[in-house]
DNA sequence: ATGAAAGCGCTAACAT
DNA sequence: ATGTTAGCGCTTTCAT
């Protein structure tokens, strides 16, 4: 393999150009003043001598270096991914790069993937907390971070009406004849999945019948607490807190010789991609991810500017009607 | 919200600690020669001031940033956030931090990523390109690059044994009975493409016949050349070049009424995640994404070093059996 | 074993 | 309008 070419640097380009370093670097950045003539003379000598510009070096002086991180749970949940692809899309137009970090669930991760973050002077990092917990404490006070879906105190976070996307859920549930409705919540310690649970906890009872209410991690595999619910058969229509979880709770009961949504609905949170091609299309409660990436990425750019926070907006929740969810059957004559 | 405190520099640590800047360095870095107290007292001061290695000012002056980039073509498949998962892992274990950008299958975009990574002065890229084109001829010839599955002329790239893969997949529809076998590829210009389409289509025409070969865009949407050979009905099994592709030749065999697998027997290429929770669990060939991952990490950190390159390894494929294949039926009696 | 100082590539304040 | 220059935080050569 041949040797890279040494880099062209700005010295060299107003060497070429003949004129001084400060006026190469006003043509380059479009700043200080220069006659058109000088400017686009050098602009052509950069673009000739093939120059671009050293960031590292720009952010040693300026202390900004134009890259963000952005640090979530788990890349292997679609979700993430498509709220990745999100953030990253909104940080390129802004100008920015953007750091990505998977912290696999690990608490340990996550406070490495901050303290490499800062290292590299990151501008700022919007953050997908694993827990409602801040694990990074130090770091947080470091650099300016944004978190999304999460709450923790003193940190701005982009959330979605959870609540209401539960009421939502329970809603569609009742209105297709369901009065037993068992609940699969996430992590009870996260807000995001209280508020969802909440809501629809208090429209299931206002109506029927809450017939369980127990917890699961973040994931497809059920917890034994929660197969026992299932099982137990008292729900005609479930409610998961993640389309993950609702995708293990169909898994689950379809292993029990169970036909979903004959036997029974269940409904998810989050509208994962795949969600609609899984081998039951997901009946979920949506919510807006690319503009709340977007979001993410503004209010980030205002902290980073020092510029007025933006108030708490909160994105509308909607239903996604699928194959999931089915009317109640008639109560079989046995 | 509080500005953010003054980041404490070297000069600082060393002013606290009463020694030079040199000794901090050394401290900090594990280089130079320093007494073992005077070390630890160094590094003591630095961690009660909270300090952070500015790696900014690092690069400046070794010229490395200790970051890399990683440029794939589209994060809306499962298949390449899985890729990037396992690309951030394996940098993570080596010390690197990774820009990651999604190019949207667009071109321009490629080009823009490149020259985004080179301004912050990336140390590498790892790159699926969009097609087998060198889109950034001018850039891969400034920062040490290297490929995954694609092949350009001049650059290393990670790759598995495509065309046994092809067969691997044939010969399970010819155990299974089939005898009239259609290929519907990704865009043929590709080699990886067109090897395992080679395989394929070799086992197949000895054993059998070839119903027919069309192509199509890396998509579940299919182009009508491809409806029009599938609903032609020549075929009692498929192999897709792409488990996508796959997943789109499904979707639309059961839009025509077909059943998947009794009607139609349908391979897939690349073990995407989901494809085995998709509404017909998907056969498909494999391959050791974290592990060609890995490779691909390890190759650039040879090139970054300049050390001697790989050799060409090349990965094993393998086949999965899902739901998506079963044994071809008796001809109707009519 | 420790320190002084040069210099990486760049920006910006300050001349002219 | 253009140039001179200090200095950002760091590494590293060269003295001591």
């Amino acid at each position: 393999m041949d040797d890279l070419p040494k880099r062209i640097t700005l010295k060299d380009v107003a060497r070429a150009a003949d004129v001084s370093l400060a006026s190469a670097s006003y043509a380059i950045n479009g700043t200080g003043s220069l006659g058109e003539a000088v400017r686009s003379h050098i602009l052509r000598t950069a673009e000739n001598l093939g120059y671009r510009r050293n960031l590292s070096a720009r952010a040693v002086r300026t202390g900004k270096t134009g890259a963000i991180g952005l640090v979530v749970p788990d890349f292997t949940n679609p979700f993430f991914t498509h709220l990745a692809q999100s953030v990253m899309r909104a940080a390129r137009l802004a100008g920015y790069c953007v750091f990505v970090t998977d912290t696999e669930e690990s608490e340990s991760l996550e406070r490495e993937a901050f303290k490499r973050m800062i290292d590299r002077g990151v501008d700022g990092i919007v953050w997908f907390p694993i827990r409602d917990v801040n694990t990074v404490e130090a770091q947080t006070r470091m650099v300016p971070t944004v978190l999304i879906d999460r709450s923790i105190s003193g940190l701005e976070s982009i959330q979605a009406d959870y609540a209401r996307g539960g009421e939502l859920a329970a809603e569609h549930l009742i209105g297709l004849g369901h009065s037993r409705i068992g609940v699969v919540a996430g992590p009870r310690d996260i807000l995001s999945q209280k508020q969802r649970i909440d809501g629809a906890v208090a429209a299931i009872k206002a109506a029927g019948t809450l017939a369980f209410s127990v917890s699961n991690a973040f994931s497809m595999d059920l917890e034994p607490s929660v197969t026992k619910a299932i099982s137990a058969g008292k729900a005609t229509a479930i409610f998961a807190g993640t389309d993950l979880i609702a995708l293990g709770v169909i898994r689950y009961a379809q292993s029990l010789g169970l036909r979903v949504p004959d036997d029974l609905s269940v409904v998810g949170f989050g509208d994962m991609p795949w969600g609609q091609m899984a081998s039951v299309p997901l009946t979920t409660v949506e919510m807006p991810i690319d503009d709340m990436a977007q979001e993410a990425v503004d209010a980030l750019m205002r902290r980073i500017d020092q510029r007025e926070p933006s108030h708490g907006k909160v994105f509308a929740t909607g239903l996604i009607r699928r194959g999931s969810t089915a009317a109640a059957r008639m109560v079989k004559i046995a």
